[in-house]
DNA sequence: AATGAATGAGGGTTCATTCAT
DNA sequence: AATGAATGAACCCTCATTCAT
């Protein structure tokens, strides 16, 4: 439940006090503190109209130090991506793992609880900036083919599956199950890193109250109508 | 409908005058060749990758040529967005007003031959583009939102609570039925022009199944059970 | 006899007058006005010294357009000294071609001639060119090689080897003969443009004189005493 | 006759304390270390082409340690031009003052000997690297000159006019003898830090078979014919 | 109207030098 | 004395934009 966000840095750490080991210490922290000034950048402006220099200062640093940790331009922005999926995934096949309920209640809650943890943390912007820049470097595409979607689809594909091999959820193709389910996500992510910035009077200024509501709509069309209710079990 | 034209210096005119009929209709079609142009190069490696000279070329023209029809590279974006955005939405309305069937059938009508065509088309790239750009040029934002999105929003949100208040439908509320509805299939599109690019291999490929699919399931959840299955309505 | 040097480019040419073709006519003349000043400067300060607009400016044009012309500034390096070798080479061939008198005679007129002119243009400075940035750049070499060191090498030591078996000159190896001929011309070319600019009060000061003085002592060494006395032959 | 190649290894043999002491010295030793890993690359890549960090790292130091013994980047190229002239003049001196036989036999040895040592040693390269940077750093030049050029040319020229006065050399202006001399030498020695890397197989690839007859050319070009054949005296 | 040569500000990257540890 | 993290000026190269033809 509790998000392991990396703390906001902050750009003056104790200029005079505690000066021991200081030097050490700030060096462990770049990398993290690039990194995370680099994904806010490019998720604002695009990878392309950011300028090194500002992901240095927005980091604390001077352009030359950008430089001691990344070789380029292009390796900040794949260590961006990677350093924001690689442990979210995992984290959700735990949950999926000691779940105790019913295949409806087991996605409920597992895209309830992931989604809004990754949506209220920086990681959301990942996707709109994958979007934005697959194209100009392809490598992107596989890290990210292999290290999200195919698990976050392997994961949830199971649960359906699952769900419907007993007899609760409807006999569907559980590929374009799990796509109806999770796309209007991505798009909320996507949505909060670009219009929902310039235009904050919207229907999706409450995402969590539209999480809910879609997960109801999806798993009132999925579950079969018959015995056993998903979101109401008979005592 | 035909552009006032400088008096023609050609001194060997032909009589029929086919080759300056010729001239005079490749310099009507230029603005739309450079937003064509445009378009595909800005969805492709966003607008701050893509060079002004390559949308030229692309377009069969010279660098300066572009400037004679657009004062800057942000002006040919804006350009570019306004021009693909406007005219389908009033094609959709259109459709909504003469349709004989249900609510659920309206919608899936609509749903699925308004995105088919987009899909097909090139203006689904916008959406990407749209996402990629609107933190940028601020001015994009409040010109989507008038043109599409408000005007989509009411549209299929009139039809939800039509169908609701017609017992139709069950008593959910409207923009988010909308938005479960709608967001995958901007996904869609915003996948055809990204990820769907480097990875063709996967199970959006076939974007016309999952469309299907997609209402089957949304309208199945969105239905009540009772009287009038939406999908296979009594004789 | 006539050096075909380029004459010294204007940097403001005829800025109102005869400015009917000046735009095509620049462009005809750009890449030599650049290679005269990158060769100028390359070997003044050496390559990794020179900066891309000092190259720019001496040639009149700004840092930009040296690079509508030039792909990268090594490629510049390259044509520099492409440009400034090939054609000696042949001249100094014709010149072997249709000479009249004896071995000796041809070898002191080859070498004073042909090393004057060398010596006299901007040619000159790329043997300090090339010595200085072979090893950075081993592409030269192998032109270098090809074009001047092996071409010159055949043709002097043709003619050695022609004396020899006249009996004009001594029984030695020709190709050691070429280069204590050669060595101290290239020398002088070198010093021209390093030490030759700091300390011009020195024995090298008049290189005629030397060259001279140089072929006097060389063709003394390696003629035969006997019959046919080379620079003083018998009525 | 002895190179004064790099110092002697320990005049000090320490009872106990061996660790300090080697470590102090490595500190004496380390101004050598640098003006050798200097040397090595300002003469393979040039002044400006070489990073002040590769030069500590081959001597096996940070790059700070570098700017505790030289102030700049430029101090140390001027320290490492000194350090390899000085001492090499004076033991061609040494070798003239007691030497028995003709002014053809002196010339022959020292010219073949003193050469033959530069050429072995890493000096050779210094040639090399004094025509590159003059020009950039005319402070160099002075000293090369007072040092080197003119010694030299000194010593040599007291030969020539020696011989010249004992009727053994025949009457020729002794600076250009000299030139004649020794420019193939300098050029030997150059040509062993630039083409000679690239293209190893090559008329010059025996540097002391050339030496040989460069000699005996250019001491029978010297020599009078008449009573006293320098190369072989009567018994 | 169309061209494309030319510009020069701007951005990525390097590296000599400094300084806290 | 030694280190190596940090700096920032400098340099190579790009590209939006202009303008003479």
């Amino acid at each position: 439940m509790s998000l392991p966000e990396t703390p906001d840095s902050d750009p003056d750490a104790t200029p005079g006090a505690a000066a021991a080991t200081a030097h050490r210490r700030r060096k462990a922290e770049r990398p993290q503190e690039l990194l995370d000034a680099a994904l806010a950048l490019f998720v604002e402006k695009g990878f392309a109209a950011t300028r090194a220099e500002e992901v240095a200062r927005r980091a604390g640093v001077s352009k030359g130090t950008l430089y001691l940790y990344f070789a380029s331009k292009q390796e900040l922005l794949e260590a961006v991506i990677r350093e924001r999926l690689s442990s979210r995934i995992a984290a959700a096949a735990d949950r999926v793992a000691d779940h105790p309920g019913s295949c409806a209640e087991l996605l409920r809650d597992v895209l309830t609880q992931w989604w809004s943890e990754v949506l209220r943390s920086d990681a959301s912007g990942v996707f709109k900036l994958v979007i934005a820049e697959v194209r100009n470097f392809p490598e992107i595409a596989e890290f990210y083919f292999r290290e999200v979607v195919e698990p976050g689809q392997r994961l949830l594909g199971a649960i359906v599956e699952r769900g419907i091999a007993a007899g609760e959820f409807r006999d569907l193709p559980a590929d374009s199950v799990v796509h109806s389910l999770v796309l209007p996500m991505v798009m909320l992510c996507v949505h909060k890193h670009s219009l929902g910035v310039c235009h904050p009077a919207e229907a999706l200024s409450d995402p969590q109250r539209f999480i809910q509501q879609h997960m109801d709509l999806l798993l009132h069309g999925l579950t079969l109508p018959g015995p056993a209710p998903a979101e109401a079990p008979l005592p």
